[in-house]
DNA sequence: CATGAATGAGACTTCATTCAT
DNA sequence: CATGAATGAAGTCTCATTCAT
């Protein structure tokens, strides 16, 4: 048997490389279920060698999401409109989410399966590992143009900047969830776009500073649902 | 060896609620890698005889997720607020909701990981397998409190109450990705509890109707992001 | 479930008859392999009942073999040349047992395997039960025109019937082996129809009586191959 | 754990021959009903290595059969006598194949179970998988002293050597269905050793040339025993 | 370092036989 | 007696992971 080695740390980094891309596109076509043999067929060599760049298949799986989120944040790159308005801003960021998940299924199942099972428990600790500190880049893309609306007076001043672009966040991945499950949707129209459109906007509304509002205590008959 | 017959189609039924048990007690504390093995010995019967009952494990795992909506079913029931206002009843099937999912974390992990997961292709195609059912039952809790709401004018008249309902119930599942995976979170306060309690206020105040508000359209200045 | 009661020993006999020829019609067919589920399917009863009516399997299935004997007798008496000379007499016999073992391969694979595998050691020690007994009614036919012969001074004075017919017979089912399993072979001609042919021309040649010969024991020229 | 590895083709060979090994042991002890489990076991192997070797349990059953005729062959060439009369040499021949199946009655019978079952039916059909084959390679040793008795005139012209071999051999094993089955003979004494030094006399006598003696064709009156 | 081989665990089946009703 | 249900044993396969070379 012939084969190559890799002595030099780049040629070490291209070989890790080869595998990710090859777990990318297997896992993104096929979920995790695909066999590591494949991957390790599809870089060119063999499973063993495979476990010399990644401890097991769950990091590989997490590398793999990892990866996938650096092509989201070109998207919301792209999507960032220096000189629109904050709502437009914030719709065009959302929407650029949104769109790129649609447009990448399994990626997104992918990342709602990371979050559903213990793959912490099961790869190093090691936070470069951790498919939070990949999310956490992502946040501040949504996070300024909503500071920019707080500075604008826009928002409610109670709500700060970064709880509203969790649940604006979150909000979208629900409904990710069902939009993706439904495989006869299309992506861009219909029920699901309409859906979409109408949650951004209600989000946007009640966030929005209203002079008679208050805080966010439960209201006073609420004392049978214990209070969080 | 001795064993326990079930003859009738009662006892029939109750052998599957039986195992249906067992199964629930260890793929909630466990998840999914149970072994069958183990299931069947915890419901004290060989391995296939579990397979006389269930077609194979994505069955009854996804019965075992079934099951659990019951119990959440219950815990809804006794949300509801016959004389409350529509905001203090809406509040409160929402909060039982995520109060629910964070006493049953695993339960929750595993909803989300059927919807992350193709588990539809690996079970029968009958639809008293499929979770949608169950998950549908549950719906007239939340809609018809909206309905209520309609009626009394608070909310929006272009918003319809089915579409309400999924954007709020969506909302809090991707909340509860978060909010579950982290261990160390105290159900019932802290920053969860807080975030909860933003988000539904968010999500009531943007439903309110008001009587300068337009459409859902898509603004003018979004021409980029292809529109839905 | 409705079904038929088996009470007086008529109808059990009747019963077992029925499973009997269930039996017979699909390892005939198939072999051993069979399930027994099968088999009380087509009996139009369940397995269980069958149980009652047989040991075991092997029971079963030898039962099934003894019966194919009966069908072999009657071909044999068909074969019987009242006035023929002891060599036609012999020669009509053999080729009717070969002739039928041709025409029911499975069948005498089933005698065969009977052979081979431990049956008696599976099935009830009942002398009825063993095929044994019934081979044994089949001799005569063979061993009395053999008989005929020696009084007729035919064959070796030194040469007991019972061994000769012993002999015939079993050089016929050694061939019959391998001619059974080429499932090519036509089966009343061609080479091994030939092969049939000159195999018993060899062994009533080989028994005739001749002044010249000696008796059976070992050339003296064999010490190595310890005598038998 | 610790095992071992078969990287070299020649390595590899070793190891497939100790499961064949094992297999033999236990086969020829027990037969067809050893589990593939314990055959593994005694190979100090597991499971899914041995199915690496062996495509499944037939597969190695008929392999173990094989082997079984490698050491077969090694008898009959032991049993050869280069200047020992045709007679005394084929007569040493057939003993020897007699006295090694009664020397191995498993073994035999599980050369019987093959020709019984449909074991070509169940294993690839690579030929070196097949039984033939390596009964084919035994043929040589009895045919060329057939010829030989052919060359010295004393068989009969008319019969072919191949002919007469195949007889011979399935005589044996017509028998030996019978001696080995009877597990109270006493392999070298006896009824048994009596009836197969007959049968071989009469074989030698049956085939000898003789000045009046004809063709093989059944005689004018049989004309009911359909001809082959 | 690279890899072929080995492995343990577990899913799923089939099936002869037995048990409880 | 008849039977549906239960079962244990074993074959087969897949696959993540590890070991020896």
């Amino acid at each position: 048997m012939t084969y190559l080695q890799a002595r030099s740390d780049e040629e070490k980094n291209r070989r890790k490389k080869a595998i990710l891309s090859a777990a990318k596109d297997l896992f993104y076509e096929r979920g995790y279920g695909v066999p590591v043999e494949e991957i390790a067929a599809r870089a060119k060599l063999s499973k063993a060698t495979l476990y010399l760049y990644f401890k097991n298949k769950d990091e590989l799986y997490v590398a793999a999401i990892r990866e996938g989120f650096l092509t989201l944040e070109e998207r919301l790159q792209n999507a960032i409109q220096p000189d629109g308005s904050v709502e437009e801003s914030l719709n065009a960021l959302l929407h650029a989410f949104v769109d790129h998940m649609l447009d990448n299924r399994k990626f997104f199942r992918m990342t709602q399966h990371y979050l559903a099972e213990d793959f912490r428990e099961r790869i190093s600790s090691d936070p470069d590992q951790l498919l939070e500190q990949e999310i956490n880049r992502l946040f501040p893309y949504v996070t300024q143009v909503i500071e920019r609306g707080m500075d604008q007076g826009i928002f409610r001043k109670d709500l700060k900047a970064g709880d509203f672009r969790t649940i604006a966040w979150r909000m979208a991945t629900g409904l990710l969830d069902l939009a993706v499950a439904d495989e006869s949707a299309s992506i861009r129209e219909g029920r699901w776009a309409e859906l979409f459109r109408k949650a951004i906007t209600i989000i946007l509304e009640g966030a929005r500073a209203r002079r008679d509002k208050g805080g966010w205590s439960p209201e006073k008959g609420r004392p049978e649902v214990a209070g969080f």
